[in-house]
DNA sequence: TGGTAAGTTCGACACTGATCGAACAGGCAC
DNA sequence: GTGCCTGTTCGATCAGTGTCGAACTTACCA
């Protein structure tokens, strides 16, 4: 199950794994909080069942990547990997302002 | 039904309405034909109504907009708009390669 | 060796949304 | 006027997916 670092996939399912508002929420948190943060600091009012579906999707989109830091998982914003397959995408998406 | 130039959307309605592989398609080709064209143009391969409905969504995105040329709709492609609220989102999409 | 905490996986369910055909509404040509 | 063409609207259908609880795995700690 390496699935850790697959390939950006293609610009639709990008777009598609970025749409989602809990996803949008949890990439916007990964990128304020520098890249890599344990998962239970990126949701809230959800169930960690739908949270791990949420990773799933934005990690086989090659959005993200997991990896284990001392016994925890952590979540890692793939930003140079998507800039490079798509630039310019991802980072005006994460500059843009959340909505008022 | 003037809903033909409305404020552009948040940005989930945004990247929601771009995330589809027919929209993007349809905003391809007003990108690449100068921004201005007739409807029957923007699609293949789906029903008229199916068109219309994402035409809709799009519109109400504020991504395009509706105009009568000659007794011909016509769908304009609002780029300035959209750039103006997300600066980079749309332009950097549409530049980025079709999937291969 | 339990026990706890964190993520994942698995069904199941509900809701959104993409799709179609059919009916309707304007414009243009004849 | 009548017809034709284009696009929209309306219901209905169906697939996709976001959501949850429960069970399972793994890692750490006492």
């Amino acid at each position: 199950m390496d699935d850790d670092q697959l390939p950006v996939g293609e610009l639709q399912d990008v777009l598609a794994a970025i749409a989602d508002p809990v996803r949008l929420e949890m990439l916007r948190r990964l990128d304020r909080d520098g890249g890599s943060v344990a998962c239970s600091r990126l949701y809230d009012g959800i169930s960690k069942s739908t949270a791990s579906h949420h990773f799933k999707i934005l990690r086989e989109a090659g959005v993200i990547e997991r990896s284990m830091v001392a016994g925890q998982t952590h979540q890692t914003l793939r930003l140079e990997d998507v800039e490079a397959a798509y630039p310019g995408v991802l980072s005006s998406i994460l500059a843009a302002q959340p909505a008022r």
